[in-house]
DNA sequence: GTCCACTCTTGGATCGTTCAAACCCGGCTC
DNA sequence: GAGCCGGGTTTGAACGATCCAAGAGTGGAC
């Protein structure tokens, strides 16, 4: 009768001759099974193709190496692209330190945060992966107040939560750092970086095509091209604003041309960017003695290396890396270990021909 | 003394004065319990919150309700804007089934399947979603043989594994259904639909703008286009083929439209169309008094509804819909239950402002 | 009043692993 | 040689649920 069913560790040890805790130390901790005793098991282990059942074990030490994503809402922050690459080099990173990735579903921050709590008490999740992180967001504090493990893809972009300090100190709590770990890119220095290339190039009118006020990444992306005038020691030109879309940018590029001393446009994303160049080749038909108009996007999306765009690349394999190194370090309860629980990673101009429009000093 | 560690089946019985089998009873079969004694147990539940373990459970049943999804190769057969929408929908049907999503990365078939063993024996996953079929698929065939649940987005595009039925039957294995559980677009409908729609516009010359030739999808859409020419009894023009990609379909549309007489492209993908879109318009330029080009696309990604792109809507979430159906019904031993275990889905014409331009007949 | 049939409840065993403590045994000290 | 030490290994219990077979309770029929 062939040994039909999987392998345990009780089936190895006796194959071994020895018990299952010797066999479970030597998975574990190997340095304290005598050498030759070890040898032994591991061609038990090998010989019967023993796999640990990760369920049982999870039972017993509450450890489930699992990490929770919401799928979130695809109109939201990130962009279908983005978020597709970042789930892609998520999952690889995380495969490669023993760690998956659990998706869930929600309709909003709130029923998010229920399924935290379920998620946590029923399937054991071991810690949470954030994306589009806002201001007033109500997740971060929760899971920090609930001591689950968390990271975000995104900076807190709330002014700064400072009664919170204060607060859990009165009531003799150790004092949590106020910070939670939370990878993002530098959308400033990315702006900041493709105003400077088109200041190089002689541009002095750049206009900045935005989305509407009050967006954390929007609003970083403002900074850097207004960083850039004032290292400069320029006057600023044009902002216009606009919802995210290639028609909405094609109208806000429209805007900004409508001053006629503009001769670039330093775009919020790829989107925008993508409708700029749409109204740029009609402008350069109806007023072919205009100066040629330069643009640049942001997020490096495939269609901006198809059309020739200048863009901005988010590093997204290293945002994911960060992550979970620093997810890993806190569910080991390590968190010293990861040197820095804020990183801010600088994005890279990748210059195309949309902006090689070189311009008269 | 407060009862901090999280509530299980023991606290909840002596809460309510029963056994915990009563509890399991009330929550996984309720009718075999006396009502006054059911709700007194519900009462319990409800007051110390509590919420079943499902890592026990599963060690005890060996059932995870998990299913594994492949993180496909960005560029991979279905293009990333679908993918996006095919993971958000499954995340939430599967959620709404009781089922989890979890995901991994593999570097190829061979790959994958490994990771399907690995996943299986350590981590009790109950079946797949695979995505992105191809001809010669390996995986769909090993996991037919390992009686593992499985479906696919995307049909099996090999000509029919006529071998493998009479093979089986040699050895006196029970013959398996040939055919495993798939879900698809009909892309033939899709492509059909658009070209109908154009030749009822009184287009005569219709082009079609392709994948080069072998990609089951590619192929498919292309006879959709020979379908509609056929049934209208009309001689077919045109084709055209690129990989996908707007230059590339810049460059293919340019090439279609060396022949004067074309006045419409249907083509393969929005990626396509777009590239086609760019090329019309400087045609229109060039030659101002050539007839109007229609154009129409492939997956109704935004873009498309931002240029006002006429294109073929795929209905994903009824795609993941039916898939998460199958699983549930195979993981649960009941695929009889399952009408269809091959589901072709009819995608649905958006008819927009780029095939709008009636043509005289 | 006794017995039976039926319904609901109960305790024990089990899934496969890890934790905690006990055990064994040779080497060393006094 | 008794006692202690300590590395190496074994044993018993626990994690929290479900399966199984047997126990208790109820009501009706004779």
């Amino acid at each position: 009768m062939t040994q039909a069913s999987t392998p345990t560790l009780v089936t190895v040890a006796e194959r071994a001759g020895v018990s299952r805790q010797t066999v479970s130390n030597v998975l574990n901790s190997p340095e304290i099974v005598r050498p030759d005793t070890r040898e032994r098991v591991l061609r038990a282990i090998d010989e019967l193709g023993y796999r640990t059942n990760v369920v049982a074990r999870q039972l017993r030490t509450r450890r489930s190496f699992l990490l929770g994503l919401r799928m979130p809402p695809a109109a939201d922050g990130i962009s279908g692209q983005v978020l597709d690459r970042f789930l892609h080099a998520l999952t690889e990173e995380a495969q490669g330190s023993g760690l998956r990735i659990m998706l869930f579903a929600a309709a909003d921050d709130e029923a998010e945060i229920r399924e935290y709590e379920n998620l946590r008490t029923t399937t054991g999740i071991d810690g949470f992966v954030l994306t589009a992180t806002h201001s007033g967001d109500t997740r971060t504090r929760w899971l920090s107040d609930h001591d689950i493990p968390f990271a975000t893809f995104g900076r807190p972009w709330d002014p700064e939560p400072a009664g919170r300090a204060a607060e859990a100190s009165a009531e003799g709590v150790p004092p949590k750092p106020g910070h939670h770990a939370w990878v993002d890119i530098d959308g400033r220095a990315g702006t900041r970086a493709a105003t400077r290339h088109l200041l190089d190039a002689g541009h002095r009118r750049i206009a900045f095509l935005g989305w509407p006020e009050g967006s954390g990444v929007g609003d970083d992306r403002h900074a850097g091209w207004l960083a850039a005038y004032e290292e400069a020691g320029l006057e600023h030109a044009v902002v216009q604003r606009a919802e995210d879309g290639v028609a909405e940018g094609t109208a806000a590029a429209n805007r900004a041309l409508a001053d006629p001393g503009v001769t670039a446009l330093v775009c919020v994303s790829d989107s925008i960017a993508l409708g700029a160049l749409e109204a740029v080749r009609e402008l350069a038909r109806s007023e072919p003695d205009r100066a040629p108009v330069a643009i640049t996007g942001f997020d490096d999306t495939p269609v901006a290396g198809a059309v020739g765009l200048t863009s901005v690349a988010q590093p997204i394999d290293q945002v994911a890396a960060r992550i979970v190194e620093q997810l890993r370090a806190q569910i080991d309860g390590r968190p010293e270990d990861v040197p820095d629980h804020q990183v801010l990673i600088e994005p890279r101009l990748v210059v195309r021909t949309t902006s090689r429009t070189e311009h008269r000093r």
